[in-house]
DNA sequence: CTGAAAGCGCTTACAG
DNA sequence: CTGAAAGCGCTTACAG
């Protein structure tokens, strides 16, 4: 490949030049200038932006830590951050969260100029040692940490609110036991589930671990509830593709949803949108979040004051959880 | 951030012992090594990986290309890659493609170890224009292209067979009118639709052109067939996502499916899987995809001599397209 | 407006 | 086994 040094021979110029050239700082004539297009154009010629980064000291890469990219939550969050970067001239990359006490030494070694967080798999200290090493984070997360580094950026979605909304419509509609089905496990619960078990108060509930996918959830349903009576009047879902699996273990036994069993989920997917039935679910704007994570993070970048921001889900009641 | 000569400093040795000793390359002493890793330790150190790429010329970054990250498709590709490429210790970055002439440019100047490309929005010359740079790439494709660069590695999906089998499947199940939900548009139609065309041979069917959303879907098929006795036998779908939106469609006017209208969609998602009626597809195995992608990647960039692969897609039949 | 020069943090042949 | 030194391709203060 060609280099800045083979363009600067080939029009006669000095490197510098060329650089300057490319970086349109204003000091090359015109005459100059077009000498150097030639040459860049006869060469094609482009910047190695890894030389600039290590000069610069800046990447212009931002890290995304999600838990799974499949869940359409996260790629659609990572699909506007991508082109909402790209408007700054950042470029976004992602990854699944490795347990591996050397990841985050990993992360800090690709020199990114940001990173946002949104997962169960890391710990507090592991964000910290991010932020003390004085790269910008921005974390989506529900429940408060105390010990959280203050450099760090937190977007708060408000879990507790939504989840006596989604028990208030359930009761509503005559539902009195109630059963939540976790991503997270019972000694590690996350902040949906805690707050599900704050909102049902001393009604009867009951709380399922470790379930995320469509087929997991179809198979642990069956499984666990194996006959009709066992069902309770409504499960409420970590998201909507578990929701999915869920009203598919349901039918599988002969019962209605919502005659029989009602059902909520999470997230708002086309899943929910579109199935049969329509199935109830949260709708949290993963495109805003997507968008309000970039632009956070290039204000950490440039110094500039940020705040921590509160996400407010919306309940959507679509057939799946009413008469 | 501390530096490899900080490290060489606190422990008393020379910059490049350090660099000896993290790469592990043997020329250490084991006292030497001690006091290094201790070095290590108390500052914090990670090393560079900017610097290393830009000394090395190997950045171990592979750079898929993708239309739409949200598509399960990719993004169930996209995940496996990942996986599978931190074995080797290698990185996955992703970017949908930008309508832009300069970026191929700017996608050389990120100097990837590689790139694997599917998308409908690159023409044969910006292929090419990367192969020719010398950056070993991997191609998902349909079509042939006569004047691809040879250096590219084709995977190619064969869909002439597998459109064909579900032309005789639905034909089996009594449909003559089939129509089908393409994502590319008329004067540029993909290879799924041209095989579909070829398949139909002289029965009654239509095109509908540039749908690749479900809420798309639903919409424009809503719209175009406003009307009960508008329908066809049958629709075959670009992907389940469509599929799904086209069921609704069909729902939302009284047929059912699938004894008034089948359906059929491409991907074996989840949602065909799980939703109602579970739908009728096509399976293409992206995590079988992503694996290989990243392992023919890998040996072109270690020079080994790489083949084409013909990709065979398969056909499962659901409750969408049978009596 | 233009160029010579230092330096970003690393790797690695080479000499000792 | 260890270190001094060149060089990867760039940016940018500095001098002219």
């Amino acid at each position: 490949m060609a280099s800045r040094k083979d363009v600067a021979k080939l029009a006669g110029v000095s490197p510098a030049a060329v650089s300057y050239y490319v970086n349109k700082n204003g000091y090359v004539s015109e005459k100059t200038g077009k000498k150097i297009q030639q040459a860049i154009d006869e060469l094609n010629y482009t910047p190695n932006l890894i030389a600039r980064s290590l000069k610069i000291k800046d990447t212009k890469q931002l890290l995304f830590l999600c838990n799974d990219i499949r869940n359409p939550f996260y790629s659609q969050l990572v699909h506007r951050a991508t082109k909402s970067a790209a408007l700054h001239g950042y470029t976004c990359m992602f990854s699944p969260v490795v347990n591996d006490p050397d990841y985050i030494n990993r992360i800090l070694s690709y020199q990114v100029s940001g990173v946002f967080a949104s997962n169960n798999k890391m710990d507090v200290n592991q964000i910290n040692k991010i932020a003390k090493s004085n790269v910008p984070v921005v974390l989506l997360r529900d429940l408060d940490w105390d010990d959280l580094d203050k450099k760090v950026t937190l977007l708060k979605v408000d879990f507790s609110t939504i989840m006596k909304e989604i028990v208030e419509h359930l009761v509503d509609e005559g539902c009195s036991d109630i059963h939540y089905v976790s991503s997270s496990t019972l000694n590690n619960l996350d902040a949906k589930s805690t707050s599900f078990i704050k909102a049902m108060g001393n009604k009867s509930y009951s709380v399922i671990e470790n379930v995320s996918a469509t087929k997991d959830a179809h198979e642990i349903i069956s499984d666990m509830y194996f006959n009709k009576e066992m069902f309770p009047d409504a499960f409420v879902c970590t998201n909507d593709g578990v929701a999915l699996g869920c009203i598919r273990a349901i039918k599988d036994k002969g019962l209605r949803v919502p005659e029989d069993v009602k059902v909520v989920g999470f997230d708002n997917t086309n899943i929910s949108q579109f199935s049969s039935p329509k199935i109830s679910t949260v709708d949290i704007d993963s495109d805003e979040i997507g968008e309000i994570a970039v632009s956070k993070l290039l204000d950490k970048i440039n110094n500039k004051e940020v705040h921590d921001k509160l996400i407010e889900p919306k309940l959507i009641i679509r057939e799946s959880s009413k008469k």
